[in-house]
DNA sequence: TTCTTCACG
DNA sequence: GACGTACGTGAAGAAT
């Protein structure tokens, strides 16, 4: 190989600068099959083609290489920790672009540097020094004036993008200075989007002329104090130090090990198969066709994506949505167990090479707060899975020992230790399913996983309303593989826990998991585009994980005293009742069996009213109860006490101090964030979206809900979100009005449909209205309406006749609704949100129920939306004050403050959950919330 | 496991 | 003309 030198000619590009660049200058193109983000990938290889092209003849380059940033952080983080700190994440659709980008350069057969703690910069300075040391020509293809300190007599950089040449002068017309004082201009004037300090005040137009003034950097700080305007003298001389550290920051190193050595850069022809292979990968067309042209080649069939085994999908249904990516089948016995340190630092390596990771985490129980960790499962592509048991425990060995941990699990604090970088390394992504629970138990072993893709939110985002979104479902689904059935290993007279399932067992189903998690998201993800719903996942979904994670681990105090004390009065109470309920019947039953309560009530006693349902079993619901009671019969009246007593003290008194978590005294719910298909949050294990609060009974349990010591509970609650939605999105002039001028909108409404003033309105006419406008938002119906304020049906019709005639809108509305619903197969929210309506077509009594369900998911997803996006701003806004966010009530978010902060917390979170819908969306109608507070949540209602 | 009832927004 | 209904949830206890 011949030694470079004179008459070479190297050329230098910045990779890293380009994909960015690229990404931001083009639309975003994404793969026709399956709408896998490529805009990047098509402006870098059109770029390397055109130079390729242009640069023939005498200018013609040599020698090339493309260099690549290699990780976010750099030896510059040693020198300075904030260096490049506040750089946001790249673009998610850029992520994988750039694992393609660097396959493009390979195909191309050019040169693919990069190398680890330094930057692309500092590797563009070390060749380009080289070069011309060698008395050899460069031309840097960037940009970045970070870059033009370089620029010398055989070293020039180039702009491709604005196909303009930048040499000694254009460095003048940036920076004021030529390129050997490019560094002192630099840094004086600091930078704020490296976040390289500088001097304050001083800019790169002062730095120019304090240069040119006194020469060199070293000399003006070294005679700062002659300088005449009082502030800059100020400024150099206390910011020296900052100054010099800006200076060695900005100074890119000429001595940077890289491997290659120049000759090796040098420009080989591509090897057209595997050039035009990638290319068609890509599906670029004109590209492929050309390059194969120049080539002599005959370009591939375009036909190819049509691949054996995709189910010979029509190409109709690619303009739909993507094809299913083709990976080989899921092999059942592929997986490795990680015993060992060497085993898992080289899987951490494999990670930290893959940029993605998908990962399962095992515990030993359904809780995340109480159970242990038992081991993590890996993957980074089809067929590289393996599990790391770290938990596993043997059966009870006698009934002295207890259990035993197994042999053969690396320490779990090792094993953390070593896969806390990728974990935690923005640059790498987490993928899992349910990552909530992944991160609240890794959260509790010190690691703080982010960033995340969530497959079971991608299945939310993507399906809500078609189908469940569990993994196993999903595998099936998408992936047609049937994953290992959890009751294989567990339940029965087996093991009870995962931690006591032999590893040897525990491995294939754990690491299966993994696997298909990643499969999932390769095939899920692309399609969020095709739904439109990229937004929504990245916006309302993923953004919401952390949040809520955090919310659970940090739970709510409840006052076990007061539940206990609640307890044994209604134990009380409801003895009394059941005395007094048996001497009424004449007999001693069961009064939670409604089977014997109606067999009492409708054959004993004869009462009027029995009604047999689908069962053949008597209907004895509370409403009817309250009917035959309001009749003056006294055993339903007393049934119906015992029964709200009852309920309280099992699902509340008694159920909550179960609850209390023993490690932190506290007590912990679980979001479900695909649970409720309008986009709801709903609340499990304990249930703490459905405390009491309408009687005064109920009021008690809630008065258990305490703030600690020296704190209070804060509880801020939008008004009327649901009509407000209603009244923007039906587009109700009347309703808009109303909200507008503050008024009691069920007045208002009383008052537009009886004719009644809002003054001295009776109470009765309101609640009316009140049910009235409650069933609107609900797919109103004579019936239901009837129902609930119990008239004759034929004054409800007349009733919501008359809503209609006066608030014009409404009945469009649902029309409209429903019949987008029917074309569509789903509706949606003012964010985006796609909730599915399979069930709208159908025939019979399921009509009704999608229909009504079709008209009110908008409004009640669109209010799930708002207070989504008002959560997920939350933390930001209260940085810094002593307060934490406890719970969220579908439209109330309650929180635990200093005492002293109350004020200041509560206006803060009020401005965001004001200002929730902007700025994507401005309503016609303004929101309003209430807030309160108190010792208990009682007390702040 | 399914049904009925009832707590919440 | 009759279906049988208000929308969205989760938990407990009885019935199957």
């Amino acid at each position: 190989m011949e030694r470079f030198g004179k008459g070479h000619h190297l050329h230098l590009i910045d990779g890293s600068g380009f994909i960015f660049r690229a990404y931001h200058a083009l639309p975003p193109l994404t793969r026709k099959s399956d709408g896998l983000p490529i805009g990047a990938v098509a402006g870098f290889c059109n770029m390397v083609y055109k130079m390729v092209e242009d640069a023939k003849g005498a200018d013609a380059p040599t020698h090339v290489a493309v260099v690549f940033d290699h990780s976010a952080r750099t030896f510059r983080n040693a020198l300075y920790p904030a260096y490049k700190a506040q750089r946001p994440e790249p673009p998610e659709d850029l992520r994988p672009q750039f694992p393609l980008i660097r396959e493009a350069t390979r195909a191309f057969n050019l040169a693919c540097v990069e190398l680890e703690g330094y930057e692309a910069d500092d590797i563009i300075a070390t060749y380009a020094c080289q070069a011309a040391e060698a008395g050899g020509h460069v031309t840097i293809i960037s940009s970045d004036k970070d870059l033009m300190q370089l620029v010398r007599p055989g070293i020039e950089m180039f702009d491709i993008m604005k196909n303009r040449r930048i040499g000694r002068d254009e460095v003048f017309e940036k920076f004021g200075v030529y390129p050997e004082h490019v560094i002192e201009v630099q840094a004086l004037a600091g930078d704020s989007v490296d976040n390289i300090p500088g001097a304050p005040g001083i800019g790169i137009k002062t730095a120019a002329q304090l240069i040119a003034d006194y020469g060199d950097l070293d000399t003006l700080l070294a005679r700062a104090s002659e300088v005449k305007q009082p502030k800059r003298r100020e400024t150099l001389i206390n910011f020296a130090d900052q100054i010099r550290v800006s200076r060695d920051l900005v100074t890119l190193r000429c001595d940077t090990p890289v491997e290659e050595p120049l000759e090796t850069l040098e420009v080989r022809e591509p090897d057209p198969e595997t050039l035009l292979g990638f290319l068609d990968r890509m599906e670029f067309r004109t590209l492929t066709a050309r390059v194969a042209a120049k080539l002599g080649v005959a370009a591939p069939v375009a036909e190819a994506a049509t691949a054996p085994g995709a189910g010979a999908a029509p190409r109709a249904e690619a303009s739909q949505g993507p094809a299913r990516p083709e990976f080989p089948p899921l092999d059942p016995a592929r997986h490795e167990v990680i015993r060992d340190a060497a085993a898992l630092e080289a899987w951490v390596a494999r990670i930290a090479d893959r940029d993605t990771v998908a990962i399962g985490v095992k515990m030993d129980g359904p809780d995340e707060m109480l159970a242990d960790l038992v081991g993590i499962s890996l993957a980074t592509g089809p067929g590289e899975r393996a599990y790391l048991p770290l938990g596993h425990m043997s059966g009870p060995a006698d009934l002295l020992s207890g259990e035993t941990r197994v042999p053969g699990q690396m320490p779990l604090d090792d094993a953390l230790a070593l896969l806390r970088p990728v974990l935690e390394d923005p640059a790498i992504l987490k993928i899992g399913h349910d990552m909530k629970a992944d991160t609240k138990i890794l959260l509790r072993h010190g690691v703080a996983v982010a960033p995340i893709e969530d497959t079971m939110l991608l299945s939310y985002a993507l399906f809500a309303g078609l189908h469940g979104h569990g993994l196993d479902l999903l595998a099936e689904k998408y992936l047609g593989h049937a994953v290992i059935p959890r009751k294989s290993l567990m339940g029965g007279r087996g093991p009870k826990t995962f931690g006591e399932v032999v590893i040897e067992a525990a491995a294939p189903f754990a690491a299966e998991e993994a696997e298909v998690a990643w499969r999932l998201r390769a095939t899920l993800r692309p399609r969020l585009p095709f739904a439109k719903v990229t937004r929504v996942y990245e916006t309302l979904e993923r953004p919401l994980v952390p949040v809520l994670a955090e919310m659970e681990a940090h739970g709510i105090r409840v006052d076990r005293g007061q539940l206990s004390r609640l307890s044994g009065d209604f134990a009380q109470r409801m003895a009394g009742l059941e005395d007094e309920i048996h001497r009424l019947a004449g007999g001693r039953f069961n009064i939670g069996s409604p089977k014997q309560l109606g067999e009492v009530l409708f054959d004993q006693m004869s009462l009027p009213g029995g009604k047999r349902g689908k069962t053949g079993a008597y209907g004895t619901g509370a409403d009817i109860l309250e009917e035959l009671a309001a009749q003056g019969h006294d055993l339903p009246a007393r049934v119906l006490d015992w029964r709200q007593i009852s309920k309280l003290k099992s699902t509340y008194t008694d159920s909550l101090q179960a609850a209390i978590n023993p490690r932190t005294g506290r007590v912990h719910t679980s979001y479900l964030i695909a649970g409720a298909n309008t986009g709801r949050l709903a609340s499990t294990d304990p249930n703490l979206q459905n405390i009491p609060v309408r009687t005064e009974e109920g009021r008690r349990i809630r008065e258990a809900f305490v703030a600690e010591k020296g704190q209070q509970l804060l509880s801020l609650d939008y008004s009327q979100i649901e009509l407000r939605i209603l009244a923007h999105i039906a587009d109700i002039p009347a309703l808009k009005e109303a909200f507008r001028e503050g008024l009691d909108i069920h007045a208002m409404t009383a008052s537009e449909m009886f004719g009644v003033p809002i003054e001295g309105m009776p109470s009765h006419i309101r609640r009316q209205a009140k049910a009235i406008n409650f069933g609107v938002i609900y797919g109103i119906s004579a019936f239901g309406l009837a129902n609930n304020l119990r008239i004759p049906r034929d004054v409800a019709k007349k009733f919501i006749d008359t809503y209609f005639e006066r608030f014009p809108g409404i009945r469009e509305y649902m029309d409209a609704t429903v019949a987008f619903a029917k074309a569509n197969g789903h509706v949606e929210t003012l964010f985006g949100r796609r909730i599915h309506t399979p069930e709208i077509n159908a025939k019979g009594p399921h009509a009704g129920f999608a229909q009504r369900a079709a008209i009110n998911a908008p409004i009640q997803g669109t209010a799930a939306d708002i207070i989504r996006r008002a959560m997920i701003r939350v933390p930001a806004a209260i940085a810094g004050l002593p307060a934490k966010m406890l719970l969220t009530v579908h439209d109330e978010l309650l929180f635990e403050v200093e005492a002293g902060a109350v004020e200041e917390t509560a206006a803060a979170v009020r401005a965001v959950m004001e200002a929730a819908t902007m700025p994507v969306l401005a309503l016609d109608v303004p929101l309003v919330v209430e807030a309160g507070s108190g010792a208990n949540w009682a007390a702040a209602h």
